[in-house]
DNA sequence: GACAGATATATCGGCAAGATATATCTGGGA
DNA sequence: TCCCAGATATATCTTGCCGATATATCTGTC
């Protein structure tokens, strides 16, 4: 069974958010296309105006986007932004190439891998912590939910949309599963460190190494 | 039930991994460093030389690291890395911060959310490759399990370390239900295009939008 | 003896993320 | 009516992150 090797991430990928989201929401200004994208893929993807404003500048350069400024008094001025037949084109391209893996860094496990430099107290305080964070993106995912059923019923692109929304629910709720088996792992170490009041220095085990050996 | 809102990135953490793993895995090179995190926290954490050796220069500076130069040939001098006293308090310190949630882009759930621009065909084969890509990881998070599971036994830290490949392997689990649930989405978009033979275009629906309002 | 691969240090460029500066318009309360 | 908070809109800066690459030496194997 051959394993697919899926990309690395190189290429600027603002541009496509760009594309995508002119091709489904309609001609935008720059500050739109901002709220735009917080409003239905900010759940997985963010976009800042430093990314922003120099991707629709470029973009425009190819030929993938043009705009018409609609005047305004100076520092009023908006210019919308919509995608060209040859954006759409790029769009479909880029949609066609094989999703790019993200390494994504996860700071909760990195405290949890050095977590016996600390109390145990300290690493369940943390599980709480980051439980509650969970729970709170759980109750906004379920919110948006009920939101889109009915803003978007009878779209045809809507099943595609809920199902992003379906991953943000299934791994938070595989993210509480975790957290509650992470708590036993650590209370228990909290037990095993009150029968013997050893430091955080190991010192029975013998050969035990910590994996990734160094050289 | 007021959530916990955890702080989002900002400083630098590669310090912290720097003094993490010092103080886990004992004096070490720059090079043996890098090695070292790519082999114990790899799969969710990774450090490049840029971040590495800057990194180490200013955990010098501030005195929570030290070097001995073992001398060698020249373009062969290795310098040897050790954490202070003053090292393990900084990362006890930082250890004891609520962690810092990852926005985290995804780019597969960008593609799915823009699906309806491409043939549901072309959403598929996606699909497959991620799910290939997916298991390849599984299987690697299950041959480190059965690694770990003979080289680290007695560590007293062992239980966390464990945790952190559990973790791995629940989101790997979960991603891969969730796949087939968008694939059978997808096949159901594609019966539906098949059905009614219109273009990307929505035609039919009347008020339905796209979420997040433009403006 | 050749040569691939490991050991070791160092830097560059492009992408990403958030903060911030500037200026104007709009709606609601005092 | 005035004022001001907040929304609309564009633009840039800093820092961090990630991979690629350059350089040089040592080691093991065919």
């Amino acid at each position: 069974m051959a394993i697919a090797r899926l990309p690395r991430v190189r290429e600027n990928r603002t541009r496509y958010v760009v594309l995508g989201m002119l091709s489904t929401g309609g001609p935008m200004t720059g500050y739109g296309l901002r709220n735009s994208i917080a409003g239905s893929v900010g759940n997985f993807w963010q976009e800042s105006y430093g990314q922003l404003y120099p991707a629709l500048r470029g973009l425009a350069a190819e030929g993938l986007v043009t705009s018409k400024t609609s005047p305004g008094a100076p520092g009023r001025e908006a210019r919308i932004w919509s995608i060209t037949a040859r954006g759409r084109a790029e769009l479909a391209r880029w949609l066609e190439l094989p999703p790019a893996m993200e390494p994504a860094r996860n700071e909760l496990l990195l405290k949890i891998y050095f977590a016996g430099a600390v109390a145990p107290e300290v690493t369940l305080a943390n599980l709480t912590r980051v439980e509650s964070a969970v729970r709170g993106m759980l109750a906004g995912y379920q919110q948006l939910d009920a939101h889109w059923e009915a803003e978007t019923a009878g779209h045809p692109d809507a099943p595609y949309w809920r199902l992003t929304l379906d991953f943000g629910m299934t791994f938070a709720r595989t993210a509480l599963e975790w957290i509650e088996r992470a708590r036993g792992v650590v209370r228990e170490r909290g037990k095993a460190r009150a029968a013997s009041p050893t430091r955080s220095k190991p010192q029975g085990a013998k050969a035990a190494a910590r994996p990734g050996g160094t050289r």
